[in-house]
DNA sequence: TTACCGCGA
């Protein structure tokens, strides 16, 4: 512990944050910055007078991180030395030093803006730029200004950004501590390979054959990618002589993975065996696989970036940045030194990657975060002038200003509506806090929590796809299917089924269902019920569903209520077929995503309209998770995007006019929201038009059917 | 007729 390297730094650290009230820490990999930080501010009594506050981005890492440092410092976890995270607080009058999520964080700045139980805030990992830290990085700028004489900040990067972070805090001191890594050799190729999963292949067999033992990480873009480089390496290191070389495992990891396949990466291999692990960037910074000596990086990773023009995210496979190849590499000397097979060449690597990831917050909608700061009433803070470290787009704060201003979280002003902030205060996305508002008065709000919760945790829902269930196609299990009305009912159903067979857990297994994702929903519901009690009308437990579905089998109020919330997510379908086109954005077509659950009409027809959860282009543009909805309930909602003026919803710029470049950008909105608007109307003309055309349609149908 | 990079409240 002693040989730590940032121990020898302790008199300087302490010296630079006691005259600075924010100080840049460059650490890389194993110098102890994580577990060290904490202990060095505790002895110098930084936590007599608060407490020290560390934040890391993974759940994971602040429970681990906070048990060794309890550890170290020979205390019971909980006490001194705790952690925060969601659904768990291990912490106790008595902590001084606390490691808590940035999301936590972000929700107690909530309730106390100044944060004053703190007396030090270290944002860990900050050069990950996890969306949370990034807002947390423009909220200290300004804390450490209201609060000069009792809050240090202290920020930890990694090496390439460090100077950038420092500008941003007005040029604040930047200390670097070295790390602990062995030395890693860098060989790249002298080509772009056609093929990466093929030249991952021959590379894999390459190190098998020719260099000493040590595990092997492939880092791959997806799942589909995985499995096939695994069925490869498999076939091939089958192939090979008998005794020619030692014997190898091979592991698939990536996220969809269920838990118990997971783990099996941290068991060591037996004696005079190789692993090979190929994986996904979950090995990059999530997970860390001990025994790993060389790196295959294929360059590339999957990346979701979300357009706000069109209100859609897509997932695509890009190039990797300069600091993502580096962390790649990383991998291979945590042990001993290492070698990293770039699947690029040098020139590649110089010339084309990026020097740093894109930040998440400018690629990820931005409702949330813009209600979130709204909701902190900072009078001295413009939001769309809020002072990010990369700030996000216009297009995409007027994008988060259009939706919540559709679902009635701000006024045509951009204030924050007493709706909006009590939307702020749960832990979801707008468009589905303010379903449970609107549920709340047609006294369905208790399925609505429902429907919330099953959407947090929906992606771990779903068994995962493998190649094994080309035998589990035989008819799917006994789960109930949304009564045709789409994927939030049968989400519903599920739930409601579930409880009144007493939350028994081989249902869930004898229906695919994941047990811990299930488990979850349990959590974020009973968390969501506690947080709106003080306003709720009704009664907030899981319905007995049987009578009550009998009764309204066609969820009529629950639906009205996810119009509501919906308003921006709203598609009205093609007369023809069974495409939509979306209406809150820039009209697109999208398709109904294939595995839903939304039943067509005996013509073969989907609903007229429909509100989706989200808009995905994978191969095609999707929307995921759709609910029928009915033309009376969107009218009022076009209405509204009729009279939409995002200039004043960003704070009146029509009058304030300061500086050529804020005119220009200004005449150049009013523009183009004219023509908006225009098309709008047509728009909205056209629907009806064709809504009416359609009716006429289907009564003629009537008679075709009798033909049959 | 097609699907799922990774985190978090």
């Amino acid at each position: 512990m002693v040989s730590l390297p940032i121990l020898q730094f302790e008199e300087k650290i302490v010296q630079t944050v006691q005259d600075n009230p924010v100080v840049v820490i460059i650490g890389e990999t194993g110098s102890g910055k994580s577990t060290q930080l904490s202990q060095i501010f505790h002895r110098h009594g930084y936590s007599k007078s608060g407490v020290i506050a560390v934040t890391q981005p993974r759940r994971v890492a602040a429970v681990s991180v906070a048990r060794r440092v309890a550890q170290e410092l020979n205390v019971i976890l909980g006490e001194e030395v705790g952690y925060a995270i969601r659904f768990e607080d291990r912490t106790s009058p008595k902590t001084k030093i606390k490691y808590l999520t940035d999301g936590v964080l972000l929700r107690e700045s909530l309730s106390n803006p100044e944060l004053s139980d703190y007396s030090m805030i270290i944002l860990d990992e900050a050069h990950e730029r996890s969306l949370n830290t990034d807002i947390l990085m423009g909220l200290m700028k300004r804390l450490v200004k209201l609060r000069p004489s009792n809050l240090r900040v202290l920020i930890t990067s990694a090496t390439l950004d460090g100077n950038k972070v420092s500008d941003f805090f007005m040029n604040c001191p930047v200390l670097t501590v070295p790390g602990k890594l062995y030395p890693v050799e860098i060989l790249y190729s002298n080509e772009r390979p056609t093929s990466y999963i093929e030249s991952s292949l021959r590379t894999a067999i390459d190190i098998h054959v020719r260099e000493p033992e040590g595990d092997v990480l492939i880092f791959m873009t997806g799942q589909d990618d995985i499995e096939k480089l695994v069925d490869k390496l498999r076939d091939k290191v089958q192939s090979l002589e008998e005794g020619s070389c030692m014997d190898a495992i091979v592991l698939p990891l990536h996220g969809s993975l269920p838990p118990e396949m997971q783990v099996r990466v941290f068991t060591p291999p037996p004696q005079n065996c190789r692993r090979f692990i190929v994986a996904t960037n979950i090995a990059e910074t999530s997970l860390t696989v001990d025994g790993v000596v060389y790196v295959i990086d294929s360059g590339y990773v999957k990346q979701r970036q979300y357009n706000p023009t069109s209100g859609m995210y897509s997932l695509d496979v890009v190039q990797i940045s300069k600091v993502q190849a580096d962390q790649r590499a990383g991998r291979a000397g945590r042990t001993r030194p290492g070698k990293c097979y770039r699947l690029y060449p040098s020139k590649v690597y110089q010339d084309e990657l990026l020097d740093v990831t894109i930040p998440e917050i400018q690629r990820s909608s931005l409702a949330g975060s813009v209600l979130y700061l709204k909701s902190l009433d900072l009078s001295d803070i413009d939001i769309l002038k809020f002072d990010f470290l990369d700030p996000p787009s216009s297009d995409t704060l007027e994008d988060a200003l259009k939706q919540l201003h559709l679902i009635d979280a701000i006024d045509t002003s951009g204030s924050i509506t007493n709706v909006g902030k009590i939307m702020a205060e749960l832990p979801l996305e707008p468009a589905l806090s303010r379903t449970l508002l609107e549920a709340n008065e047609y006294g369905c709000l208790s399925q609505a929590l429902t429907i919330a919760a099953m959407l947090s945790a929906e992606t771990s829902l779903l068994p995962g796809r493998s190649k094994h269930s080309e035998k589990k196609r035989k008819p799917p299990p006994d789960l109930p299917d949304g009564s045709g009305l789409g994927d939030h009912i049968q989400l519903l159903q599920i739930y409601e089924y579930w409880h009144q067979i007493d939350y028994h857990i081989g249902w869930l297994k004898d229906n695919d269902l994941q047990v811990r994702g299930m488990l979850f929903v349990r959590d974020v519901r009973k968390q969501l019920s506690q947080i709106i009690q003080k306003i709720a009308k009704g009664n907030l437990d899981v319905q007995e569903a049987e009578s009550e579905r009998e009764r309204r089998r066609d969820y009529k109020n629950l639906r009205k209520a996810l119009c509501a919330g919906y308003a921006s997510q709203l598609a009205e379908r093609m007369t023809l077929h069974n495409g939509y086109r979306t209406i809150g954005f820039k009209s697109q077509l999208v398709q109904v995503h294939p595995s839903s659950m939304l039943r067509t009409d005996d013509d073969g027809m989907f609903p007229d309209f429909v509100v989706y959860h989200e808009l995905i282009s994978t191969s095609r543009p999707y929307m995921r998770n759709v609910c029928a909805i009915e033309v009376s309930w969107v009218i009022p909602i076009m209405k509204k995007l009729e009279n939409l003026n995002v200039n004043r919803l960003s704070g009146g710029s029509d009058q304030v006019i300061d500086g050529e470049q804020r005119k220009s950008s200004s005449l150049l909105q009013q523009k183009n929201l004219a023509i908006e608007q225009d098309d709008r109307e047509s728009k909205i003309q056209a629907a009806r038009e064709r809504f009416l055309a359609r009716k006429a349609e289907r009564e003629q149908s009537l008679g075709r059917k009798a033909k049959k």
